[in-house]
DNA sequence: TCTCTCACTTC
DNA sequence: TGAAGTGAGAG
C-alpha cells in the first residue's frame, strides 16, 4: 500500500489552454481586441499572465482557436471574431509577483501533536461535525508582506484502508470505503497579505470533521442553464466529510493570489505534516488519546480531574439529593401540604442533580472532589506551559522549501521527511511509522499553472509525486455524481462540486471579492442561507463554477437540458439573468455557449491545465484503479460511487413502531411518532418524558420534572412511590461517607 | 460502530 | 447570557 502525498501539479500546466477562463479584472480581457463583446467573451479573457502566454502563438493560439470555432459552431459567425492575430491581450499584465517570496512554514503546537501521533491518532467526526483536536495552526513565514495570499486546507485520504482498533492498537481490516467528498477550506481571512499572515499563528479550528455525508453545512450553488453562466452545482463548505475508521492527511496550502477567483490560476504550495495524519472514528478507542485531549481541550476541561469521574461525582449528588428529599418527604408528610412539600422536595432534588446551580451541590461536589479545585488549577498551569506554551517558544516543524522557484514553470518542489529523502514521503500502508522525529520536515510541495513550460520540474520526489497524481485521481470518481443535478439536497451538495476544485469551503466571514459583489446568484433556494458576505464569496466562486460545470458537461455528460429543466423546477427564472451586472451577463452567454458540446471535447484541457491543481488534488485518489479523469483521457467515465440521490430511507412503519418501539426507538422514528408512540405504548410517566423528550432536547431535569412535580403529574403518589423505592434501593448501594454529608440544606 | 443526550466547559 | 464545544454513557 503506497502513501498518497498527492502531487498536485499536473504536467504540461498552462492556463493558456484553459477555454473556460473566467471573467477577470478588464486589464486581463480581450474583448477590445476582437472587436465585440462576444457570448464567449469569458472563454476568451486571460490568466493573469495571459499576456505572456498568448505570446506563444503555435500551440497557445490553437485552442484558443479552436474555441473560436466551437463558438461559431454554437451560432456566432467565425468571421466576426476577426483574425487570430488579434488574440492578445490589450494590456500587458505586469508580472504579480515582483517580489520572490520564500514561504516557510511551521507547525503550531508540534509537542501535542506529537503526543497525539505518539499515543494513538484519533480524530473525533461527528455527525454535526467536530472540529480537530489537536488544533491544525500553523505559522507561516517568508512570504512576501506586500502580496497577498490565499491560506486554504484540506484533509486527503492517506491510504486505500479501512481500520479498526483491536487488541489496543490499529489494524488495517480492509479496503476503504468510497471516499466521501472532498472540500477546501479556506481560511476565514484570506485573502490578506503576508505581512498579515505572518503577523499571527494561522488557526484552522473553525474547520469541522464530520462522517455526515448530507451535512447541512455544505452549500450547493445551482446555476440554470438558461442563463447560467456556470452550469452545474458547486459544493463547498466548513465541514470536511471523512469516513469513520479511516486514515487522513490533513493539507496546509498558500496560494499567492489576491482574489478567490485567481485560485485557479495561482502556484499552489502545499504542506504536509506527517504528525497530523489521523484515524477518524465517531467514538474513542484508545484511552491515552481521549486522556490526551481531556487534559489539552479546554472544552474538555469538565473531565479534567484525578478522583472520581465527573459521572460518579454527578451520581453521588444525586443520591444524596434522593436523599434529602426522602427526608424531607418523611419528615412532612402528613402534616403539611402535600403538593408544597412535595415540590419544595422536588425542587432540592432537582437542583441538586444539577450541581451547576446547587449551592448543596457545589459545596458538595468540593466536599467530594476536594481535589477537584486543585487538579484543575494544575490542568490550568499545565495548559498554560503546555503545548501551546511550547508552541511559542519552539517550533521545531518546518518547511524547507527550496529557495529557487522556477518562475513562471510549472514545478514541484516536494521536500521529504528528513527520514525518507528522495523517495516516498510516507508509506500509507504502514502502521509502525517513523518515529515524529523523523517527520518534523513536513513534505512541500509547489504547483504552478503560471508557467508555459510543457515540461515539469521534478524534485527527487517526483516518484512520490507520480503516485500521488496517479492517487489524485482516485477521489475525483466522487464526480459521479454530478449526474442528477436537478436533484437539490444536501447530500448532492455535499457530492457535488468535486472538479479540480473539489468543493471550497468558505469559511462564513470571508468576502471582500472584488467581482460579482452583492449581485444575486442562481442558488438554489433551499441551499444558500447565507449571508451577503458569504453572497459575494459564492458569487465570487462563479468562475469556478463554470470549471466545474465544464466537468460537469465534459465528463459526466450532462447536458443543459438537464440544467434548464433543473433551473424550472427551482423556479429560477432566466430573466433573472438581466439582474447580473453587464460583465457577468457576459460570462453568463458566453459559458452557455462553452458548456455546449462543440467545447465538450475540451475539458480534458482545462482540468489538465487547471493549476487549482492543488484543490483539485484535494480530491484524493486512488493509487492503482481510479484514475484522474482529467489526467488520463481513457478514463472520461469516472468510477461509479456512492450516490447521495440513492441512499435509501427506509420509513419504519409508524404503527409498528407505535405497538412495540419503547420509548427511545420511537425517538429514532422522529418527534411525532416518537411521541405517538410513546403514547400509544404506555401511559406512564416514564414514556411520557420520552415523548416530551422527543419534543425538545429538554434536559432530564426538566423531564423529570414533568414526572415527577405532582403539580403537573396526576400519577405524584405513584412517582414518588418509586423515586422511593430508588432511593431505598440506590441507599443500599451507596458509600457510607456520602451518607455522613447527606445534610439537609 | 454509531448516535444521541447529558452536564459540563469556554468564549 | 447563551452559543458552541467536549467526553461519557446509554442504547
Amino acid at each position: 500500500m503506497s502513501l498518497s502525498m498527492r502531487d498536485p501539479v499536473i504536467p504540461g500546466t498552462s492556463m493558456a489552454y484553459h477555454p473556460f477562463l473566467p471573467h477577470r479584472a478588464p486589464d486581463f480581457a480581450m474583448s477590445a481586441v476582437l472587436g465585440h463583446q462576444p457570448p464567449f467573451f469569458p472563454a476568451l479573457t486571460l490568466p493573469p499572465n495571459g499576456a505572456a502566454a498568448l505570446s506563444l502563438p503555435g500551440a497557445l493560439a490553437k485552442p484558443i482557436m479552436d474555441q473560436l470555432v466551437g463558438a461559431a459552431e454554437t451560432g456566432i459567425p467565425f468571421s466576426s471574431l476577426g483574425p487570430q492575430a488579434h488574440l492578445r491581450p490589450l494590456k500587458t499584465m505586469e508580472p504579480e509577483e515582483e517580489v520572490e517570496d520564500d514561504p516557510k512554514v511551521h507547525l503550531e503546537a508540534k509537542e501535542l501533536w506529537d503526543q497525539f501521533h505518539k499515543r494513538g491518532t484519533e480524530m473525533v467526526i461527528t455527525k454535526s461535525g467536530r472540529r480537530m483536536f489537536p488544533p491544525f495552526k500553523v505559522r507561516c513565514s517568508g512570504l512576501d508582506k506586500k502580496a497577498k495570499y490565499i491560506l486554504l486546507m484540506d484533509i486527503i485520504a492517506a491510504d486505500d484502508c479501512r481500520y479498526k482498533f483491536h487488541n489496543s492498537r490499529w489494524m488495517v481490516a480492509g479496503k476503504a470505503d468510497p471516499e466521501m467528498p472532498k472540500r477546501m477550506y479556506i481560511h476565514p481571512d484570506s485573502p490578506a497579505t503576508g505581512e498579515q499572515w505572518m503577523s499571527k499563528v494561522v488557526t484552522f479550528h473553525k474547520l469541522k470533521l464530520t462522517n455526515n455525508i448530507s451535512d447541512k453545512h455544505g452549500f450547493t450553488l445551482a446555476f440554470p442553464s438558461d442563463h447560467a453562466t456556470w452550469q452545474g452545482n458547486y459544493s463547498f463548505g466548513t465541514q470536511t466529510i471523512l469516513n469513520s475508521m479511516h486514515k487522513y492527511q490533513p493539507r496546509f496550502h498558500i496560494v499567492r493570489a489576491n482574489d478567490i477567483l485567481k485560485l485557479p490560476y495561482s502556484t499552489f504550495r502545499t504542506y504536509l505534516f506527517p504528525e497530523t495524519e489521523f484515524i477518524a472514528v465517531t467514538a474513542y478507542q484508545n484511552d491515552k488519546i481521549t486522556q490526551l485531549k481531556i487534559d489539552n481541550n479546554p472544552f474538555a476541561k469538565g473531565f479534567r480531574d484525578t478522583g472520581n469521574g465527573r459521572r460518579e461525582k454527578r451520581k453521588q449528588l444525586t443520591l444524596q439529593s434522593m436523599r434529602v428529599f426522602d427526608d424531607r418527604h418523611r419528615k412532612e408528610n402528613g402534616t403539611s401540604d402535600e403538593s408544597s412539600s412535595e415540590q419544595a422536595a422536588f425542587n432540592c432534588f432537582a437542583q441538586s442533580s444539577s450541581p451547576a446551580v446547587s449551592t448543596v451541590g457545589t459545596s458538595n461536589l468540593k466536599d467530594l472532589c476536594p481535589s477537584e479545585g486543585e487538579s484543575d488549577a494544575e490542568a490550568e498551569s499545565k495548559e498554560e506551559h503546555g503545548p501551546e506554551a511550547c508552541d511559542a517558544a519552539k517550533i521545531s516543524t518546518t518547511t524547507s522549501e527550496e529557495p529557487s522557484r522556477d518562475k513562471g514553470s510549472p514545478a514541484v518542489k516536494a521536500h521529504l521527511f528528513a527520514a525518507e529523502p528522495g523517495g516516498r514521503p510516507r508509506d500509507s500502508g504502514r502502521l509502525g511509522k517513523a518515529s515524529p522525529d523523523s517527520r518534523h520536515s513536513p513534505a512541500t510541495i509547489s504547483s504552478s499553472t503560471r508557467g508555459l513550460g510543457a515540461e515539469e520540474r521534478r524534485s527527487p520526489g517526483r516518484e512520490a509525486a507520480a503516485t500521488s497524481k496517479a492517487e489524485e485521481a482516485r477521489a475525483l470518481p466522487a464526480k459521479e455524481a454530478f449526474a442528477p443535478l436537478s436533484v437539490q439536497t444536501d447530500a448532492a451538495a455535499a457530492h457535488l462540486g468535486q472538479g479540480p476544485l473539489p468543493g471550497l469551503g468558505f469559511a462564513p466571514g470571508l468576502a471582500g471579492q472584488q467581482f460579482f459583489n452583492g449581485h444575486p446568484l442562481f442558488l438554489h433556494p433551499g441551499q444558500f442561507a447565507m449571508g451577503g458576505a458569504f453572497s459575494s464569496m459564492a458569487a465570487g466562486m462563479g468562475p469556478l463554477l463554470a470549471t466545474v460545470s465544464g466537468a460537469s458537461t465534459g465528463v459526466s455528460g450532462l447536458d443543459s437540458t438537464a440544467m434548464a429543466s433543473a433551473a424550472a423546477a427551482q423556479g429560477l427564472s432566466g430573466a433573472s439573468a438581466a439582474t447580473l451586472p453587464f460583465h457577468l451577463q457576459q460570462h453568463v452567454l458566453a459559458s452557455q455557449g462553452l458548456a455546449m458540446s462543440p467545447f465538450g471535447s475540451l475539458f480534458p484541457y482545462p482540468y489538465t491545465y487547471m493549476a487549482a491543481a492543488a484543490a483539485a488534488s484535494s480530491a484524493a485518489a486512488s493509487s492503482s484503479v481510479h484514475r484522474h479523469p482529467f489526467l488520463n483521457l481513457n478514463t472520461m467515465r469516472p468510477r461509479l460511487r456512492y450516490s447521495p440521490y440513492s441512499i435509501p430511507v427506509p420509513v419504519p412503519d409508524s404503527s409498528s413502531l407505535l405497538s412495540t418501539a419503547l420509548p427511545s426507538m420511537a425517538a429514532a422514528a422522529g418527534p411525532l411518532d416518537g411521541k405517538a408512540a410513546a403514547l400509544a405504548a404506555s401511559p406512564a410517566s416514564v414514556a411520557v418524558d420520552s415523548g416530551s423528550e422527543l419534543n425538545s432536547r429538554s434536559s432530564t431535569l426538566s423531564s423529570s420534572s414533568v414526572s415527577l412535580s405532582p403539580k403537573l403529574c396526576p400519577e405524584k403518589e405513584a412517582a414518588t412511590s418509586e423515586l422511593q423505592s430508588i432511593q431505598r434501593l440506590v441507599s443500599g448501594l451507596e458509600a457510607k461517607p456520602d451518607r455522613s454529608r447527606s445534610a439537609s440544606p
